[in-house]
DNA sequence: TATGTCACG
DNA sequence: ACGTACGTGACATAG
């Protein structure tokens, strides 16, 4: 039985040039990531499909037989990015020396040369698949011709699309799809459409009128401005349509014997992927005369076929020659268990030096004669690489183990390398190194439920895979780091950084939970009267925290107007609420029952259950590695989300006290960091000197925008400049203002615009950056954080849109977040040269958290301010300012 | 496990 | 026309 499949060469390069962002690159400097990703495509194709017959499609030139109808046929597309073009030979001559058939023919497109074999194979009876990210590929669809069309961003799967899908997805015949791209149009190819006529509105129409053609005969049956615009467009919908069209009879000169796919040559295609850096590849392509049953069955290497590794597992007796080799030890690896570090499980630690590698159960660790070993592992000059070692101190940490002298995390490299990458996981990193595939943890240890440790020989082994991969992985990102200018940012900030996390969260911060029982029984009565309430106007009881039992009772046995819908149902949240309030009692009851319960079960029970026995207080886990922008995150319990907004939940900050008697709690907190970033940043005149003038901010842009002297600012003049400086953190748009104002989007983009007209510095750095991140792949913060934006192309609107949001928003709050930790690292240094025993516990994006004792307050309260403002030199000042009392709610 | 909701900066 | 404000984590419900 034969299998034809036909890939669209020009859109699977493009989509996996933005989908891979790492740096990949050839020996000599060559990038190769869109190379890779179609690799990884076309590997998984091969091994899905098992096509007997392949051919790889390219666009070739820049004109086709479309631009003498339509001149403006794909005007306006960006040039393809040197990056991108260069990397197309390199695909061609890899193709080629896979064995797969490559073509290409002048005046037409991929499309046309896939639809006129895919109209030979039809009548040929000749199952054939179609991989392409083109929507258009679909009209070539029928019994035979199945699309796989890309799914999401990047190269990953691929979504099977015949007739019966398209009619699912679409309630239009494969035919049909050029009537929908007729009239919707196509922006990519600047395929005009009919102008207000969108996927919803096109879709309705060809329901009725099945095409173009049949709804221009009967336009009298429409009315209003659909009917004008439609009449109006008719022409461009019969060329737009006539362009969307795939010209199925291309003269082929190709034979069908050209395009049987045997598997590739070994001698030629090795020297060539070894050439383009793919080792990892190498093994996964399948070879002429490869096995007979199955080329693609187990074509990657097990760690367990490799050479074995110098593995000592340590016993007592073993204790004394790991003692002397000690200084030989570069990396040490802990296996753990749990997500949440301070309750972790530790099996057992590996060490590797030179070529040698030990393994020590926990057990051995815990033996009299290791005492050299826990000297070792807390000694600070004894410099330690590893991933993870932020978890591994926690953990070892509440076993009484000391910990110190970690010198590279390979967590937080790979996370300064890309902070949106996925792969957190040392088996990640080896794939996307190109490593010799390492076994899953999962694997190894089992799931969640199903946990358990191996054999320790199995888990020794397995460890020190683990550890070997991290010898290779680590260098690698040293040259990274390094090629970014990110040695800074990561040896002297993120590093350092980590041990004071530790510390902080060693140290926790006490609780007093008869202050939270307290308030957490008046809540109860709270709610059990309000509950009761809720019932009596619900005529009811019901499960109140139901959303789905809520919405029937506030909209099918109340009958309140729906004002937004859910994927699921009724949509009942607090905007929506505050809506509803005016037609019934219960609603204003139903929004106080829930502010109660949540801080009931959230802040009550939840944070009692954090509560550490042993220590009286709760211990935070801040994630470093985590958050897209370089902020910290906070778990186990959150406490970067304690209530303060509103007065009844604010009270449990009570609860948060000094863990010695006599002492404070001092806040001291960041004000207008992210304003005063943006002013830096900009360069725009009028925000810097409001700043240099110490103004309110928020006072001062609505003067400005509203062009009226101070006296004239208005509460509500004030709240709107607030909310649209909210807004050009987050990257402006009209609709998102308008949301938070309540007011219609024409009257936010007019506040925007006359923002913009007084910024003029702002809105310029709103540009520029945008451009920025079209040019460079990604955005950076001042200490030259980066966060990569593949979005920033995407031809959906509402993605793109989000990416450039985002491009405006991340230098923002990122480097906000950069400066606090610097002022981390520096608080953190004052205390220790001036011997202080006053203590940082938390941070809070803009806020640092401490308890002082009570003869160094007057010192701490004018060396906080001068550390955080001095963190980083800005062209406005940064201001801090410092409060305290006997619990967080006093300290504001 | 996914979804909705709501707490914070 | 499209459809969002940026960044997080925890809890309850429901399948």
């Amino acid at each position: 039985m034969n299998k034809l499949m036909m890939i669209d060469g020009n859109n699977l390069i493009y989509r996996a040039f933005y989908g891979i962002t790492a740096p990949l690159q050839t020996a000599d400097g060559r990038p190769t990531n869109a190379v890779y990703g179609f690799m990884l495509m076309l590997l998984r194709l091969l091994q899905d499909e098992k096509p007997t017959h392949i051919l790889v499609t390219f666009d070739a030139g820049k004109k086709t037989f479309r631009h003498d109808t339509f001149t403006e046929y794909k005007a306006g597309r960006q040039k393809t990015p040197p990056e991108l073009s260069t990397q197309f030979p390199l695909l061609k001559e890899l193709i080629e020396a896979l064995g797969i058939k490559q073509y290409e023919l002048n005046n037409y497109e991929a499309d046309d040369i896939m639809g006129t074999l895919a109209a030979q194979a039809d009548r040929e009876k000749c199952e054939t698949v179609i991989v392409s990210g083109d929507q258009d590929v679909l009209q070539l669809a029928s019994e035979y011709v199945r699309i796989n069309l890309l799914k999401g961003k990047g190269v990953g799967d691929v979504l099977p699309h015949g007739p019966e899908q398209i009619m699912e997805r679409f309630g239009l015949t494969p035919a049909q799809i050029v009537d929908l791209k007729g009239l919707m149009g196509d922006s990519s190819d600047n395929i005009p459409g009919v102008p207000g006529v969108g996927e919803k509105t096109a879709l309705k129409l060809l329901h009725e009128y099945g095409t173009i053609e049949n709804l221009l005969e009967h336009t009298d049956q429409l009315k209003g401005k659909q009917k004008e615009r439609i009449e109006e467009n008719a022409d461009s919908a019969r060329l737009s349509k006539q362009l969307a069209t795939i010209f199925r009879e291309v003269p082929l000169p190709l034979e069908w014997d050209e395009l049987a796919y045997a598997g590739a040559n070994r001698e030629t295609a090795e020297p060539l992927l070894r050439n383009l850096q793919f080792t990892s590849l190498i093994e996964k392509i399948p070879y002429i005369g490869g096995e007979e049953e199955d080329p693609f069955a187990e074509p990657e290497v097990k760690a367990e076929d490799r050479p074995p590794l110098d593995l000592r597992i340590v016993d007592e007796d073993l204790l004394d020659e790991l003692s002397e080799f000690l200084p030989k030890i570069t990396v040490l690896h802990a296996e753990t268990h749990g997500d949440n570090p301070h309750h972790a499980e530790v099996a057992g630690i590996t060490l590797h030096g030179e070529s040698r590698y030990y393994y020590v159960p926990y057990e051995v660790l815990r033996s009299p004669k290791a005492s050299k070993v826990l000297d070792w592992l807390e000694d600070a000059s004894a410099p330690k690489n590893g991933y993870d070692l932020h978890r591994t101190d926690l953990a070892l940490h509440w076993k009484g183990i000391h910990f110190a002298g970690a010198a590279f995390d390979s967590q937080l490299a790979a996370y300064l390398i890309d902070p949106t990458e996925t792969a957190t996981t040392v088996s990640g990193l080896a794939a996307k190194y190109e490593l010799p595939i390492l076994t899953e943890d999962e694997v190894v240890y089992g799931r969640l439920t199903k946990f358990a440790w191996p054999d320790v020989e199995v888990l020794a082994a397995h460890s020190a895979r683990k550890v070997e991969a991290l010898e290779q992985i680590i260098p690698k990102q040293r040259e990274l780091m390094e090629s970014f200018e990110m040695n800074d940012l990561f040896y002297k900030l993120e590093m350092p950084l980590s041990r004071i996390l530790a510390d902080m969260e060693k140290q926790g911060i006490a609780v007093n939970p008869d202050d939270l029982e307290k308030l957490g029984s008046e809540f109860e009565i709270e709610i059990k009267r309000l509950q009761s309430e809720i019932y009596e106007h619900a005529g009811t009881e019901f499960n109140i925290n139901s959303t789905r039992q809520l919405g029937e009772i506030l909209f099918d046995k109340l009958g309140l107007p729906v004002k937004k819908k859910t994927k699921t149902g009724y949509s009942t949240d607090a905007k929506v609420l505050e809506e509803l309030a005016p037609y019934h009692a219960i609603v204003r009851t139903i929004l106080q029952y829930r502010q109660l319960a949540k801080l009931q079960s959230t802040y009550i029970d939840g944070l009692l259950k954090e509560i550490r026995p042993e220590t009286g207080k709760v211990h935070t886990y801040y994630r470093q590695a985590l958050t897209a922008t370089g902020r910290l995150s906070s778990q186990y319990p959150n406490l970067q989300n304690i209530p303060i907004r509103l007065e009844e939940g604010r009270k449990i900050r009570k609860a948060f006290v000094p863990s010695e008697p006599g002492w404070s709690i001092l806040a001291a907190d960041y004000s207008q960091i992210e304003l005063r970033v943006l002013a830096h940043i900009s360069n725009d005149e009028r925000l810097k000197e409001a700043f240099l003038h110490d103004m309110d901010i928020h006072t001062k842009t609505a003067m400005d925008v509203f062009g009226v002297a101070k006296e004239e600012v208005d509460s509500n003049m004030r709240r709107s400049a607030k909310a649209v400086n909210f807004g050009i953190v987050y990257g402006i748009s009209d609709y998102g203002l308008s949301q938070n104002l309540g007011i219609s989007r024409a009257k936010a983009a007019e506040f925007i615009e006359q923002y913009f007209a007084v910024f003029k510095g702002v809105q310029q750095y709103m540009h520029d950056i945008v451009e920025e991140a079209k040019k460079d792949g990604y955005v950076k913060t001042m200490l030259e954080r980066r966060r990569y934006l593949p979005d920033i192309h995407n031809r959906n609107f509402a993605v793109r849109s989000f990416a450039e949001r985002t491009a405006m928003n991340t230098p923002i709050q990122g480097t906000a977040a950069d400066i606090i930790k610097l002022a981390m690292v520096h608080v953190d240094e004052v205390l220790a040269e001036r011997g202080l025993k006053s203590r940082l516990l938390l941070q809070v994006h803009d806020e640092l958290v401490f308890e002082v004792p009570p003869e160094e307050m007057e010192l701490m309260k004018k060396l906080l301010p001068e550390t955080m403002e001095g963190a980083l030199k800005l062209s406005v000042p940064l201001k801090a300012d410092v409060s305290f009392g006997d619990n967080w709610y006093e300290a504001k």
